[in-house]
This record gives structure tokens, C-alpha cells and sequence, in this order.
DNA sequence: TTGTATGCGTTATCAC
DNA sequence: GTGATAACGCATACAA
């Protein structure tokens, strides 16, 4: 049905070569041979086919981007960023989701899945350290880690200062004066990196100001979910005396967080303030709005497309880590005046 | 590198016919041979390219969902349901976003991309009716339209029924005693047929009440955004008499106008009751908790891999339209009693 | 500058 | 049931 190379070279007297050189924009063409090549693809309709095309070069312009859940808001605008970026410079994305499935994840980074489909991988990895340290440098195809901060130098990563963002959040809770500082989203079942880093930083803010930390006020949170959050912070009200504050990993929990409190009759922020991270859009136009820490999702996106570009075409390239910009943004969760969005 | 075909047929003295059998399945294989072509698999590591497989076949097992934007929740919770329906019949999904660029939409429709990529395309489309007819069967891949209820019978699609979720809507508005009942999302700059499906709906169930419609009180917004719905409320909110209820073409949109009502120091529902459509997880979560229509992700992610999947089988299939079911869902933007989400 | 021929890794068509 | 071999459509080494 669809036209191919030779059919247009019959077409148009020339040989597949010069159809070739044509098509892929090679240099050393007479302009008479050009004219009368793209004429007989124009008759044609002809279209190159991109599975043959990479077949013979071993390219196929194709990105995976592996993410927990799509439809978390954080995930999707990263999604939205990366695909922008990674247009810019000539590559499709394709999105995976790996469903917080550990064994999905280790497919995806060992290849043992039909990963051949794709030049590279930006892997936005629930996986621990440990998981990783089982994947070596030639099982997997060119591949840049998202949003940790820790790894062995072995693999790019665009991270994020998890502990400095924190203890950034929870030095703001500290410094409007709270000082009975909850956190949901520490230490899930297993010991995924981010968690246990944003962890780290909130007992240390807690610490350096005298206050705390208090294991009855630290609850978990398996997939940084509304609803974790919401369920986290109700058995968080029942403690007594009650915290003032929460500081949680996600936006999305925040706003779990967020609407559990007013379930329970009490205001935010006055009875309680809150604090995510990610700025999310929700989070702006949520009544209060969000307090939050930006993580920058196009720089992430922009830097992670960049590096993996490099990678595709330089293989042996050192291992490079990039720490993305965070950015404090107070709003009315924690006492800050209303701004229109 | 990898390992190929022909690696694993010279390691296990075998034919390469052999060992594809092997690979794919096929039927008619001694054990003995089924083993020792398993064994040599397995000691070289080797896997299926896919790239070569396609080349051979014509399938790449890939299909596109193309949609607006992927971080409008609408969107990316159809995604994650899309994804997991094309997992289950072993498709892969690569997501296009058109940002609202209609020569982008039709790129995508006519084929003129790169779109020999994919075995078919899941389209939800901001495209207009005249901008579809000017599409024919014969340029595109299989391809199932989603979310609108008219289109001439060419394509398949899954539809919502625009008409009545809007009327459904209008008429609990009206049930709940509003009497000056305001709409955001018609008519933007072009004409799009959700808007204008909804538009109907809305006026349809007005008249029947004899309670307008008032053209004062409608407004366009440009992307059903949240932004575009708290600019829309705000300019609503000035009229005089200000409107009692405003029904929001998305449930972005939705919490885009509440958040303008409270910004204008009135209370939702109490002074300005608010309903949307799409039920995305937020709205459960808000506060108050948003009224909408929920349409069926999963059913229509089911019904479209189905129906795609079938055409991709069978080109020559009947185009065929499914009507998902939608349902009215109270909450406290509408007077509902508060529920534990 | 352009033409000819080979191979990318697989499936499918023939024989045996 | 299994083996040899021809495509699939393209890019490129080599020749002209």
C-alpha cells in the first residue's frame, strides 16, 4: 500500500540512493535531482518508515519515561515538561507506569522487557538503593535517574536536595512559631529512598530548633496518595495533646491532610498548618492554598532530556549528577496572606 | 552486542525457523527441541528485537493516545486507564499531546507524522466536525475518536453523552432551588463540538424550567483550565444580580471558580452553588467537595482498546459509536451532605 | 554526485 | 517437525 524508497526512485528514474540522500536531507545533491525526487514523493505520498529506518541505524527516536502512577499531578506535569523538552530536540516519549510494582521496575532496568524499542530511559524510580546496586551499567540501555538525591555515581540523575527540602519545610513550620510538627509519608514498608530522605531532613530542622523529633508524630504513607494522606492525618488528630502543624512529603497528601482536618471541626491554618512538597496547580487555587516546596519540574525535564541526548550519543560518558533548584513558597496553609493565582 | 536469532540457532545446532518457533510459541515443536533451544536462550541472554520483529510484521504493538494536555487530571486519570485496558490485550501506549494545536491535531490525523509507528490512535480530540470530515479513512490509521457524541459515522468512537450530562447537571441546580444559574466553558474562540454539546444541554434543561437562558450569564474559556474558570467566575460574580449557581463545563474549571468565589468573600454553596463534570479525584478531596458528573474513564478506556484493537484485526469493521454512562454525583458545592471521601 | 549491493533481525514461504 | 532462504524498507560501504 505505502509508497517505499524504490517505488519512488522508479518513479522519479533515480537511483534508491539518491532518493535516500533526498529524504534525510544529505548534502551533495543536485538541486535538478532533489526537485525531481521530492515531486515523485509528493505524487507518491510517500512517507519513510521509521521501524525500517531504525532497523539499519539502531534509533528509534523513542524515550521511556517510567513513573509510579500517571495520573498523580506531580508525575504528569513532569510528563508534560519531558515530552515539551524532549520534542525540542527530536525524541517521542513514551510513559510507563510501573504501578509501585518493584518487579515491573527491575524489568524496566535490566531489559528484560521489549525495552529494545527504546534509545533510552529517564526512570523515575520508587526503587531503593539496594535494588539498584543489583543493576549493573550493561544490562541497561542509557538511563537517567529522577529525583533522588543518593545514588552510587554509577547512572545520571537529575536529583532533588530531598533533605534540604525538607528541613526547608519544616523550618518554616518551626518559624511561624509551631512547635508540636507532625510529618506523613516517612518510612512506607520499604525503604525507598525519598521518603527516608525527607525524613532525614525534618528530624534534623527538629532537632536543630529543640523540638523533637516525636515518633508518635511521624506516620507512614504508602503511595503519597489523597487518601494516605487523609487517613495519616485523622489518626494524627487523635493523638493528644494534638499536633499544630504537618508537614507532608507530598502535595497530594497535603490535601488528604488538608481535608481530614476540617473533618475533624478544626481550621487550617490556625488550628493546624500544613506543608507539601511539589507544587502542584491544585495546590494554588485549594482553599487555604498550599504551602509547598517547588520542586522545578521543567528544569528536571530540560535537564533530563539534555543528559540523556549526551548519553544516547556518547555511551561511555562519566556518570553526572545534576541537583535541580528548590524553592520555599509559603501560602495560606501556613498563615501567609491569600494571593489570587 | 545482543544477542540474535542466529547466535541462539548456532549455540543450539538448530535452524533459525527453529528457534522463532521457539520464541513465538508456535505450536508444532519436538521437547527436545523446545529445551535445547530454551538452554541456549537462556546462556546467551538473548531477546526478541521488536524493531526487526515490526519490519517483518507490520505491528508494533504501540498505539497512540493523543489528548490536549496531559497534566488536565480529566486526562491523565483517562491515560492511566488507557494504559492499563492496552496492557491487558498487549499494547503499549505512547501519549501525544497536541497542546492545542489543531495543525498538530491534524498532522496526527492525516498521517503526515511519523505515524507509521503505531497500529492505531486513540484521539481525543479538540477537533471540530468540519475539521474531521476533512479527514478521510483512507489517510489515517485504525483509529477510535473519544468523548464526543456527534460525528458523521466514519470513525469509531466512544462518546459521552454531552447533551444530557450538561441537562443533568443544569437540572439539580435547578432541583437545589437556584434560579440565576451561570455557565463556564461555552463557546470558545472556535467551535468545538464539547462546548457546543454542553451549551445545549444546559440551555435545553433552562427553558424546560423557564428559567432562561440568560446570555449574560454564560462565559467561554479558552482551555478548561483553573485559571480560566477563576477568571470566569470573577467577571460573573460582578453582574448584577450576581448569579446563584454556576455549572462549569470541567471540574477544572470548577475549582478554578470557587476558589473566585471565595476570593470575592461568598460562600459556595451557600451563595454561589457550584457543579462540574468529569469527577477527577480532587474534586472529592475539596472543600467544599465538588458536585459533577462522573463519566466512566475505565469503561471508556476498556471500550476504546477494545474497539482499536478489533479494527487493528480487522480494518474493514463497521465504524461503530458506544455511548459511555455518566452520573450525577451531589456533593457539598451543591448543598450535598458532607462524605468521608 | 549518483548507482549497486549488502545487511539490520525477524517471520514466512517453500521444500524436505 | 525442521532446515534453508527470501523478503520487510531503509542506510551506507563501495564503486563508478
Amino acid at each position: 500500500m505505502a509508497a517505499t524508497l524504490r517505488d519512488v526512485a522508479e518513479h522519479a528514474n533515480v537511483s534508491v540512493r539518491t532518493v535516500s540522500n533526498v529524504v534525510s536531507g544529505y548534502e551533495h545533491v543536485s538541486s535538478k535531482m532533489r526537485a525531481r525526487v521530492e515531486q515523485a514523493i509528493d505524487e507518491l505520498g510517500y512517507r519513510p518508515n521509521p521501524v525500517a529506518r531504525t532497523l539499519r541505524t539502531g534509533r528509534t527516536g523513542l524515550l521511556a519515561l517510567v513513573v509510579p502512577e500517571i495520573d498523580v499531578p506531580y508525575f504528569s506535569e513532569l510528563a508534560r515538561d519531558v515530552i515539551t523538552a524532549a520534542a525540542e530536540v527530536g525524541y517521542q516519549v513514551m510513559i510507563d507506569q510501573t504501578g509501585h510494582d518493584h518487579e515491573r521496575e527491575q524489568d524496566l532496568l535490566r531489559g528484560t522487557d521489549r525495552n529494545m524499542l527504546f534509545d533510552g530511559m529517564l526512570f523515575a524510580p520508587l526503587a531503593t538503593e539496594a535494588e539498584l546496586s543489583g543493576v549493573t551499567e550493561s544490562q541497561t540501555m542509557p538511563l537517567v535517574l529522577l529525583g533522588e538525591h543518593t545514588f552510587d555515581g554509577r547512572f545520571d540523575h537529575v536529583a532533588i536536595d530531598n533533605v534540604q527540602a525538607a528541613a526547608d519545610a519544616t523550618d518554616h513550620l518551626i518559624a511561624i512559631g509551631r512547635t508540636r510538627i507532625a510529618a506523613i509519608g516517612a518510612q512506607p514498608k520499604e525503604h525507598y529512598t525519598t521518603p527516608l530522605q525527607r525524613t532525614e531532613g525534618y528530624t534534623t530542622a527538629l532537632e536543630r530548633a529543640g523540638l523533637g523529633p516525636e515518633p508518635s508524630l511521624i506516620r507512614a504513607a504508602d503511595h503519597y496518595s489523597r487518601a494516605d494522606g487523609y487517613a495519616a492525618a485523622s489518626s494524627l488528630l487523635a493523638e493528644s495533646p494534638r499536633p499544630d502543624a504537618i508537614f507532608c512529603y507530598s502535595d497530594l497528601l497535603a490535601m488528604g491532610a488538608a481535608r481530614a482536618v476540617f473533618d475533624a471541626g478544626l481550621q487550617v491554618p490556625d488550628d493546624v498548618a500544613i506543608i507539601g512538597i511539589d507544587d502542584i496547580e491544585e495546590g494554588r487555587y485549594a482553599r487555604p492554598s498550599l504551602s509547598t516546596v517547588s520542586l522545578d519540574t521543567p528544569f528536571i525535564a530540560e535537564q533530563a532530556i539534555a543528559r540523556i541526548a549526551a548519553r544516547i550519543d556518547d555511551p561511555t560518558l562519566p556518570a553526572q549528577e545534576i541537583v535541580a533548584p528548590h524553592l520555599l513558597l509559603p501560602r495560606e496553609s501556613t498563615g501567609a496572606a491569600s494571593v489570587t493565582p
